[in-house]
Parts: structure tokens; sequence; C-alpha cells
DNA sequence: GACATACTAAAGTTCGTGCTTAACCAAACG
DNA sequence: CGTTTGGTTAAGCACGAACTTTAGTATGTC
């Protein structure tokens, strides 16, 4: 099965470092290597998370000269935003069933169940 | 350093399978073996994510009597979609500084640079 | 009581991925 | 031209974490 968007998204969001960079990419556009400065890795591994990055659309880059500019989608974190969203909505609908769950446990009926 | 509860919720959701659980259980309540049913990993597996997405505050479980009942904790979500649109609200305001950038990359100014 | 169910806890295996090193290329600068 | 700067790519290592197996506990059912 094709990864979804939303899959990548949280994917990427999932390192700890790659949320610090997205956190200081947010205070603006910036070079890979000024991008990387406060963090104590390989400008390499720098690279191979913003590879991780752009391709969750969180992050687009252009490279002018020899100087790569990087900066913040913001669609991209939309996506997560809504995967979130909807759950806790679908949630929010179904949250008065937990008292009959809960209920049910506790003293189970002789209803049918399959 | 201690992790924040918004480093843990992602690092939560930043697993498949979890997410697949979080989406399950905001269908409702359920116990954790029914809540395990349509995936292809054992029940110890199961209970395992479930540590993790407790720790998170994602999930809320309670037992009663020897059935474990999982339920979904929104203000976990919240922490996380609150994580976005901080760096949403972040970056908008830093948005302008984007077409400064790259045009200065581009015919670089003989100005002192440190 | 005996058996089944629902979960738990510990221990071990495997596989992904975050990281480094090293070699490399192209652009800027003298 | 040679050197430095900024970035790219490939190869390999190493640690963590997701998973399984096994064995165990407590609850419910007959």
């Amino acid at each position: 099965m094709a990864k979804g968007t939303a899959d990548r998204v949280f994917d990427a969001l999932g390192d700890r470092t790659r949320r610090a960079l997205v956190a200081r990419l947010s205070e603006g556009p910036m070079s890979v290597s000024e991008l990387g400065r406060p963090f104590d890795i390989t400008l390499a591994a720098v690279v191979q998370h913003l590879q991780v990055l752009e391709r969750s659309q969180l992050v687009r880059t252009e490279k002018v000269g020899r100087v790569r500019t990087c900066w913040i989608e913001p669609t991209g974190l939309d996506v997560a935003a809504a995967w979130l969203a909807e759950r806790r909505a679908l949630w929010e609908r179904r949250l008065d069933r937990l008292g009959d769950v809960l209920a049910e446990e506790a003293q189970p009926r002789e209803e049918g169940r399959s």
C-alpha cells in the first residue's frame, strides 16, 4: 500500500532531531549549514533529515548557486493537524459510549454475543 | 533533559501501528484484545504499544475485572495540535523574509558579515 | 475444583534508521 | 590557476525499538 501524506508527515515528525529542525526553520528560511549549526551532527546528517522533510512536504528547498535555502511549507503542517482534528471529532461523538462499556464490563448481561 | 509532553506525543504517533491503534480507538472505547483484533500482531505487542500511548497521555485505560478498557484522551491530541499551530503561526510571521533571503543569495552585497 | 479467558512480564531476536566517514562535485574567491 | 566553501552521495556501523516466544497471574465459567 502506498504511504499516505499524513503517514509521511508523522513519520517525519516522529524524530526528535527533525522536530528541532522544523522548530528552527519556523524562525525563518535559512541555508542548510546555517540550519544545522546549533546541532551536534554532521552536515550530511542534516541533509538526510532534509530529504525526509521534503518528501513529507513539510519543508521546501531551492538551490541558488551553491547554497540551498530551506523553508517551511505551512500546508504540510495542515495535513497533520487535520488528521488529529479528525480523530478528535470522531472520538467526541462516541465519547458517550464510555460509561456504557465500563458498566457492561462490570456486570455483563446475558444478551447474545456473537 | 526531560522529555516534554509534545515530544512524547510525536514519538508515540511516529509509529504506523500506533497511529492505526489510535484511529481504531477513535471509533469508541474497547478492550485490549478487541483493539488488537484487526492487526497482525501479538496481544503482547498491542499491550506494549498501549503503554507508550498511555505514557504520551494520548490514551487512558482502566482495568475492571480481568478486562482492560481503553479510550482516547482528547487533550493528548490537543498537545500535538498546539505544537503544530505554534510552528505554523511563528512561520507565518517570518514568511516575508523568504524573498529577501533568496535575493540576498543571488547577488550578495559587500556589507559586513560577522 | 478444573478449564478458559484476558492480560502481564521478561527475555531474546531482528530489522530499521540515524549517524559517521570518505570521496566527490560545483560555485565563489584570491 | 589553486583553495576554500557549501553541499551531495555512497557505504557501513551501531543502537534502539518493534516484535515474538514463553511463562505466569488473576478473573470468570462450568
